[in-house]
DNA sequence: GTCTATATCGGGATAGAC
DNA sequence: GTCTATCCCGATATAGAC
């Protein structure tokens, strides 16, 4: 009988609640940035609770850094590893990271920054994810020979690739009111635009360039 | 006579010091992350000297964050306001922010980052900056139209010319890491042609897309 | 598991001596 | 202008009651 439990609110799930708030925190002010108060503010829990299921804020915030790189590293990989013709490669990374970052916006900007700060994490990150070393990139080059550039190295190309995706979202409080005058809905079209835009650039930009070298 | 002076170490400006250093550690560490002591050190300076220069701590973020806002804002305006062709601001644009970027690498991080958490600055960021409304928008369709480009919002266009630009910055740690195995030094060199690549990349995809809608 | 009360610490800020 | 000493608060973290 659990009947006795009905007093006890019965959570759904505190500790769930816990990590989608500390994610959504963390994200936005960073981890410095955050206080733990402001973590159990937006789960409506006491700040207590975070401390009897993580015992301190680093090891919650490394729980969320943890799960941000496992949904992170796949979609990213996808671009290296999958055998599917580039043009397909580019055109599903793009739909399924704007799919993600328009859920996470602040996803990149969260890793980049704590990175940055911590370099140290990349290196266990890797050794875990597995991508010691990057391959994929003779393919690529292949790859694009197939398409008739032989100028340029392919990590220009990945560059410019991830480049245009991010933008719009680490961007946006800024372009958003520069170049949409604050409009959120014209916003969230444009996003979405960009899912066939930036493929359509870039398999543009390959062909004008192999035309031009013949 | 200021020989008197000089026991007092007669700093070439202590003032100045304060600023670089925290200039270098914001970037760096994001204001929350930082703490008076920081700068302090970073300065090689007593951490109340803090205090007797600026006040507080808001201040002297304020100070720093005004003085990124300068340098920064000319450039991008460049690309929307000049009269030159569009193929030379594009180019133009890139040198300079790339050069910039060098120097600054976490500057567009550290401007993001602030706006996200405050986004009121930027209010009074743009009319300080007197960029009221995204003028030259038009004009930039008129260009793209000169180059037979008539189904491509201009906005696209500036998004993928600031995210390719950027994200070799923003990302470094991770894509050095990643694409270049650590190299520093393979990586400054991919940094400088970036300067010839994204335009050679944008002019491509004009003519491609051109071409292909002939 | 959840709460209240409390210990402890680090960082911002000021006063005042030099 | 620069330093030492000090105040104060906010935030982490733990102990212990319920």
């Amino acid at each position: 009988m659990e009947s006795n439990s009905s007093q006890h609110q019965k959570e759904p799930d505190t500790e769930k609640k816990i990590l989608t708030a500390a994610g959504k925190v963390f994200m936005i002010k960073g981890k410095a940035g955050t206080s733990m108060q402001d973590i159990a503010d937006e789960a409506g829990i006491n700040r207590t609770l975070l401390h009897y299921y993580f015992r301190n804020k680093d090891k919650l915030f490394d729980a969320i850094f943890d799960d941000v790189l496992k949904k992170i590293f796949p979609i990213v990989a996808k671009v290296f590893m999958d055998k599917n013709p580039l043009f397909e490669k580019i055109e599903s990374f793009c739909i399924l990271y704007i799919d993600m970052l328009k859920d996470k916006p602040f996803l990149p900007f969260f890793l980049f920054q704590e990175i940055y700060i911590n370099p140290k994490r990349l290196v266990g990150m890797i050794k875990e994810g597995g991508l010691d070393t990057f391959v994929g990139r003779e393919s690529m080059k292949k790859e694009l020979h197939q398409h008739g550039v032989d100028d340029m190295d392919p990590r220009h190309l990945i560059a410019n690739l991830i480049g245009m995706v991010i933008f719009p979202f680490v961007g946006r409080p800024m372009f958003q009111k520069l170049a949409f005058n604050d409009d959120q809905e014209a916003y969230e079209i444009f996003l979405e635009q960009r899912k066939k835009e930036v493929p359509e650039f870039i398999k543009c930009a390959l062909k004008g360039r192999n035309i031009s070298s013949t």
